[in-house]
DNA sequence: CTGTTTCTGAACAGAGTGTATGAAAATGCT
DNA sequence: AGCATTTTCATACACTCTGTTCAGAAACAG
């Protein structure tokens, strides 16, 4: 008796339904009826799993970012001691799979609770991984720890959002990875064409 | 004829209401009449001035990106030559004095439209800056400009929102230009405590 | 003071929410 | 295959919030 196939079954249209309204109109423009018809179930049938809409995208939420942590897991640890880029380009490849789920999240939508939770736990592991190789390396940070968690974090969300609002994605997973890890090395000075400073 | 005193009033106390509201419930936490009782007004009265409440939040934050805009402008000017961080400075200014504002368009509140429109307008700004440093430099950029822009308007926000989350600044807005002006000259590897690379 | 504009409170229809119910259908187990 | 259990379904209900209308009261500008 460990699950009913009805209720994964249920569950799973009801998610699906969710995401793809959610892309088409947006969070606040849809209702549970909307959600339910959709997903060809009665309203009562989505009460039965979920408390409202806010409930089930928390849940899509979390499963996504569930995934990408086991996903990204050993490419955290493998990369703690140099600069690999392989947590990242982990995460563009999750994000290239599970492309509608991470726009409707990037997006912000349900009033940004979901951009937190997903946004808390990529900071969670950047901040392991700062901690890591600080430890592993015995370096000591030359600015603000935190806000240098801060400011990664961000890099990667910007580019990651507009990595997948592209139709047609605009350069490999590699590429960016690599591109990245440039701007991590010289800095955006150098980047920005100028020549390394004194 | 210019102005009825009555509409600025009621105007200026219902984006009020709105911003403390919405600061203490979130925004869909919040109804019409809620704002509306907050502002001591009539919600008739609220409906003849806005069309709702995501109106509402539309036009505090409209104003609040037509301000900074207007504020930043000479300092994105004046730095076209080198990396001054005069327009960074601008932003964290303006975001302390309009603290309240800020935090609850850098949440997300609202569907995340607001913070939409805050984005758009600082990446317009940033990629001025860019082409107007470019031109007058005669440089070429070494990465991708666009995903370059997206980086460094993601740091910023980043940036941004840590700062003003917190109850008392973690620290001034001197300390985090210099620090994101020293990032911008060596990179996130340096700033971690690594030697410059080969 | 006077004509104009705004504010007010009340009322109304409509949409969406969240809950409850009993019958019908699908499932798991033997 | 048969049966007990669980899930789904349609319907119904009370409730909240929305968005609009309207006539009288209040505040305004000149």
């Amino acid at each position: 008796m460990a699950e009913d196939r009805r209720t994964k079954r249920t569950r799973r249209a009801l998610s699906d339904a969710l995401v793809a309204l959610v892309l088409e109109r947006g969070f606040t423009a849809i209702t549970v009826e909307d959600v339910a018809e959709r997903a060809d179930a009665a309203r009562a049938t989505f009460y039965s799993h979920f408390q409202g809409k806010e409930d089930l995208f928390t849940r899509v939420t979390s499963d996504l970012v569930a995934e990408l942590a086991e996903r990204m897991q050993p490419a955290v640890t493998e990369s703690a001691i140099g600069f690999t880029g392989k947590p990242l380009l982990e995460l563009l490849r999750h994000a290239r799979d599970e492309r509608d789920r991470y726009r409707i999240v990037l997006r912000g939508e349900g009033d940004g609770r979901p951009l937190q939770m997903f946004t808390d736990s990529l900071a969670r592991a950047t901040s392991e991984q700062f901690r890591l190789r600080a430890e592993r390396n015995g370096v000591t940070p030359r600015i603000d720890s935190e806000l240098l968690a801060r400011v990664w974090v961000g890099e990667q969300l910007a580019v990651l959002r507009w990595w997948v609002e592209h139709d047609a994605p605009p350069m490999p997973a590699e590429e960016v990875t690599r591109m990245l890890l440039e701007l991590a090395m010289h800095g955006r000075y150098w980047a920005s064409g100028f020549d390394a400073p004194s």
